[in-house]
DNA sequence: CCAAAAGTGTTAGGAGTACACCCATGG
DNA sequence: CCATGGGTGTACTCCTAACACTTTTGG
């Protein structure tokens, strides 16, 4: 057995909010191995072909989402992870906006849903592992980026944000404590605009300044919750 | 052209401290392409063997070390990056402990040689790209993790740990603050040993304990300098 | 007027930072 | 006795964490 023989192929986690709980995207495998399993999207890498585009052709044949956040997670290699032979994964994880999602019908996937990282059914290979490590990751990350501004449309309220540092972190958060810190990271402009709906009393919106925090990082303010 | 001809390499970053400084192991290539250029160690993955092992193996190779400190550092596939074809690396980053290294004559390299981090020559491939890439993991993970006692021997002194610091993070550090945080984050036992040897006063030699640490990520205390 | 989520301030404790002098030893 | 690196404490600032009530709106 020669080099030549070990396949390459990424994988994609791709991380929403929906009805305040952090979802996974799995597609149902329509053959063997591990058939009608589910699985984390994601396929054999051309040659010619970056890693990060292999990721983002992935991400788009799934959800017909582009430009939105993907960053490469850990490459896994234990030889015994795919049963076919030796089959090297880079995974990748991707943060898509709350809202509706399309997903597109595609060859590969007979079938595409969101599931609540909560309430995951079994799933084939190694795929449990690599969704445990990426939600390692997004926790880690909500302390010291901006991923999880990520995961909300452009306009939100100060209480959506915090339910999705609650998701995530799956802990309650001060909600005075919470704000104070945003408040001085200043990476949010208030909007003329107000959220009614569904609402006692209106809803400040704001949206999210990036240029403001690259100097933060510096400072050492960060989203210790 | 198919997905079997991308072929797959592990490259290993390994650092030490050698007179304060951070030094990184680097071999010279005796073939083409980029013949008699300055390399990180690396090889191609086996068909069977898992990217840790053959890190491990290519680690061993270059410096006849074993159980040492071992991560993964970040996939780098740009189609690119070998002129001779589409070659992945999987790159990982290896810590020695300070002290004299053996360092292996090697079929593939002719040459193994420290050089310090912040006098690099020309590297090949895209080589320089991956060790920038390494001194800020390793930059980062001395902030929240324990790496930064890979980096000695069993029994140091404060004053020696204090260099690793100040050599990874290349600034001064307060000599009274830094000693009150080790003490805070209680890692250290003191042995009954002094160094004597070119001191003008005794130093008390410490072992760092890692038992000790793992509630402190919890507590969220950390080593900031 | 009642229910429900929005919005707001204070205090106490702990870590970070800046800063200067005495101690022990060898030559 | 002197040169050299080892070793120690204090004061201030700032962030964190805990904690409860008033406001605005729709029904």
């Amino acid at each position: 057995m020669g080099p030549g023989e070990i396949r390459l192929t990424v994988d994609v986690v791709i991380f929403t909010i929906q009805s305040h709980r952090l979802m996974v995207l799995l597609v149902r495998r329509r053959s063997p191995p591990f058939q009608d399993s589910w699985a984390i999207p994601g396929g054999f890498v051309r040659t010619g072909e970056s890693l990060e585009q292999a990721a983002l052709r992935e991400l788009e044949e799934e959800t017909g989402v582009k430009d939105i956040y993907l960053e490469q997670l850990y490459s896994f290699g234990d030889p015994s992870r795919d049963p076919r032979g030796h089959v090297v994964t880079v995974a990748y994880f991707a943060l898509i906006a709350a809202g509706p999602v399309r997903l597109r019908a595609t060859a590969d996937a007979a079938e595409a849903r969101w599931f609540e990282m909560s309430k995951l059914p079994k799933l084939a290979f190694d795929h449990r592992r690599i969704l445990d490590y990426a939600l390692e990751r997004l926790r880690n990350k909500l302390e010291y980026t901006t991923v999880g501004f990520q995961l909300l449309p452009q306009a939100f309220t100060l209480t959506d944000l915090q339910r999705v540092y609650e998701a995530i972190l799956n802990k309650k958060i001060d909600k005075r404590n919470f704000r104070r810190k945003m408040a001085l990271l200043k990476v949010l402009t208030p909007l003329r605009a107000y959220r009614t709906e569904g609402l006692p009393r209106p809803a400040r919106l704001y949206r999210f300044v990036a240029r403001k925090f690259e100097k933060l990082k510096d400072k050492g303010i960060l989203f210790p919750f």
